[in-house]
DNA sequence: ACTTCATTTCAACTTTTGTTGAATTAACTT
DNA sequence: AAGTTAATTCAACAAAAGTTGAAATGAAGT
């Protein structure tokens, strides 16, 4: 398995093939990555997170606008939460979710 | 069910219960965002976009690099693809993948 | 302590995504 | 046009993610 001149060329250039590990991120840097991105990877999450973006919400109003199931609602609200993104805080009966700095950084 | 006090006046003050969904983008919009969410949300695929990020590579260098099967690549080379964040040239028997602009804008 | 209401957790199930190895295509060479 | 090499496609399988409804938890009021 011989390459192409150019990209060869290109490699050398860089410092070999050797060279390219050191432009990948180590594992757990990678795997950080694409767990918030595997959160971001859902139109329901991206839902809520607009929905809660200006102002936070008990877990009631979003349920009530998304019409999803509580332990659905639930599932989605948890892979969100664990990627960091959104926080809930309980206020009497009610649990409710705002956005984290990083769900602000990565929401466009 | 009804809702805590502070949330039901900060409903009120944006416009009640319905103005919140004009804070949510279109469903099309959504479902774009999350394709391309997806394509992000692996570890592997994201080796594969830092190791062309600067300079194109063949995949016969990438799959050297990653020491994965030609199949399982081509697999996740098409998802990047898909998602529009690479694409790829023939050059002779080779095929070159590049990172497209959107591959750019999303990596950090 | 008992009840109520909002939310979460659990276990079984369904669906989607990722993996494997064999077969195929695409481009070049002779 | 036959052979060679790089890469993709396919179908079967494995693994992970999402869904469902019932049961459990947590906080507040009686």
């Amino acid at each position: 398995m011989d390459l192409p001149e150019q990209i060869q060329k290109e490699l050398e250039e860089i410092g070999g093939f050797e060279a390219l590990a050191g432009r990948v991120p180590s594992p757990e840097e990678l795997g950080a990555q694409s767990r918030v991105h595997h959160a971001l990877a859902d139109p329901l999450r991206l839902t809520i997170l607009y929905l809660i973006k200006d102002q936070p919400l008990c877990v009631c109003v979003i349920n009530r606008f998304t019409r999803l199931s509580g332990s659905k609602l639930s599932y989605h609200l948890n892979i969100l939460k664990e990627g960091g993104l959104i926080e809930g805080e309980y206020h009497g009966n009610w649990i409710i979710y705002s956005l984290t700095g990083a769900g602000r950084e990565y929401l466009r």
